[in-house]
DNA sequence: CATGAATGAGGATTCATTCAT
DNA sequence: TATGAATGAATCCTCATTCAT
């Protein structure tokens, strides 16, 4: 009976229900964090009945585990992406720019990032700084460091600073208004971002 | 009916159990959120019985909403004593210098701010800008106009600029350890802050 | 201290307070019976405290039975104060009357009869049957027997009747509009009880 | 998605697991009524855990709904079923006999009606008059009605005259033996209602 | 693998009752 | 005697999880 081609095509059904059972999570847990959140809800909401999210993951934690994962992954991804320039204060305000971004096209996500970052529960706060492990680095690394090597950033603690520039980014995101839309001026806040990482020399004050 | 001269002595015992209650809830919220707080064990945990809390609280929503404006009105008392000076630079850095000291003090009432302001609840979250109404006043016009007005701060948006102070605020606050240390430099980040607002002139760099 | 005044003064006060929260209790039961009326509202809406109820009665249940016995001593002492004929056909007629008069006066009463009556708890109806005891008799022996043994009442069983007569008299009031109006013909009902009972003999009909 | 041959199958166990239940909560509602009724109990009763009622009916007040329409669509089909003579006197003695066969084959059913009809809520009130709709069209207008048509009922009000009847049936059914037993004779009851609505012309008593 | 009925631990809330003042 | 804070048993309901089909 075929089995190859039924194999991948059942992998991919598979994945497919999976990914449905993914982004209906992102909206509940979005909507209500982990412990308001209701697991029948999920798996009625992606179109199946409530047993069968139990065939993709362990638990409702588990799922959040995963979710958080997925979430770090695409965030990563999209932020990076959109980086492209050499410079270190433009890399900044790329980053920052591609946050927003990021926030308009994807705000459950980053409701479900508040709420563990902002939340209660340890396992998941550790597997947060695990998945988000490469986008810190790449800003601690790509972009922090280079600027403070190249000298056009303050001779900062790239730790502290980047945990800064991550409380501003995540800080505002929880200002959006009840219908996720951003009401204050992002260039603002890059300003303000900028005047406080910026190494300021004699020169440019001539 | 009763006699008069108990009443202060069993209003001041009234008092005593309701800061009990709301003590050990901010204990319980802190530690478990708002969903995952459990009523009965708060009301135990304050030395009663289960019952007790609904003879001050008709909810665990109102008990909430209480306890706000309870860290609302403890917040903005302590950190408004502790801004004494009169220039708004030194208003601002004692103003971030005394809310680390409140954090220090006062670490799972700060982590019912978070869960407010974070969170997913909007009662909660229209009851937290009322109750802190006072403290927003407090910064954007005894800080940041004045500030501006004295030339000493650049020509921003006060409430964009409350919002994105808050937001260092609140950030930094959410990254404390789990036991409650804060393990950045605070004066990096009301470094960072000053250069972010401060208004930069020929003078103040010949 | 002129104890004996002082006391009759007290007797006076007590059974003052004992009537208004017999009263309260009336209303209460009469609108949701024994189980799911609320013993505290009752005491504060006769104008007392909580405790106080118990000061008078020992127990949810005891009040309910004390209630039963005044609601019983005022019905019958209502209506066999209105049956003055001596003939036993006016004398059932005046019964009835009396009744409708009496649920037109005491709409709260006469649901309690009714929840006694067609309700669950078997204490109570024992207790009811007892206290209207004095009711039953002045029914079978005052009026029943003495049609049947003047032959103006059929030979029926005088308990079956007294009964099927209670039935009509407090399933009609079952029958109240929901602000306690009796909407149907009362003498339309006693046209049918007296169907049912009077003796029709030769004569009438020839 | 589910195989359709075992739907049927499925349905069955279904409607098993709810018949089980509505009869679990008969006894327990006859027996406490709705306020003093447990619903756990009900569920283990019913041969189940405590939270297998909620997977067929949302609450407590469901429940009792439901049952409503149970009763009433059975005790109408049994005593409708059993009225079978065309005569309207013959009819009506056969609709009295069967609802006093009915008593005794289901006392908790009648305890129900009871409850509903002498009780505080207004709700399943409504319920029961809509439930029992049919029963009581066919007291009116087929017997009643046809009774008064062919000259052998008096120019009774059929709906004052029905409420009397049902007066006298539920009343009488409060009269039960706490055991359940009838303890009069109902040929008594019938004689007296007869008596109450036949109509007597001058040729009946020639 | 998908289904959804059954499970039962858990938790918010009510309220009759007690008792110190 | 009146008061009302404290008590804790009782109960409705939710929902994560299991498992037979």
């Amino acid at each position: 009976m075929s089995p190859r081609i039924a194999t991948s095509e059942r992998d991919k059904v598979l994945k497919e229900t999976r990914q449905k059972l993914l982004d209906a999570a992102t909206l509940e847990f979005a909507a209500n964090g982990f412990v308001g959140a209701n697991i029948n809800r999920i798996s009625t909401n992606a179109g199946f009945s409530k047993g069968t999210i139990y065939n993709h993951f362990s638990s409702k934690r588990d799922l959040m585990l995963n979710l958080i994962d997925e979430v770090a992954a695409k965030h990563t991804e999209f932020v990076i992406s959109q980086v492209e320039e050499e410079d270190p204060v433009l890399r900044l305000k790329q980053l920052f720019n591609a946050g927003f971004r990021f926030v308009e096209q994807y705000p459950h996500h980053i409701q479900i990032v508040i709420s563990v970052v902002y939340g209660h529960d340890h396992e998941f706060k550790e597997r947060f700084y695990q998945a988000y492990n490469d986008f810190f680095a790449f800003v601690i690394e790509g972009i922090i460091k280079v600027g403070i090597t190249q000298g056009v950033f303050k001779q900062v603690d790239p730790d502290t600073t980047t945990a800064l520039l991550m409380s501003l980014y995540l800080g505002n995101l929880s200002l959006l208004d009840p219908d996720g839309k951003i009401w204050f001026d992002p260039d603002e806040v890059i300003d303000f971002v900028m005047q406080g990482i910026k190494h300021v020399d004699e020169e440019s004050h001539k």
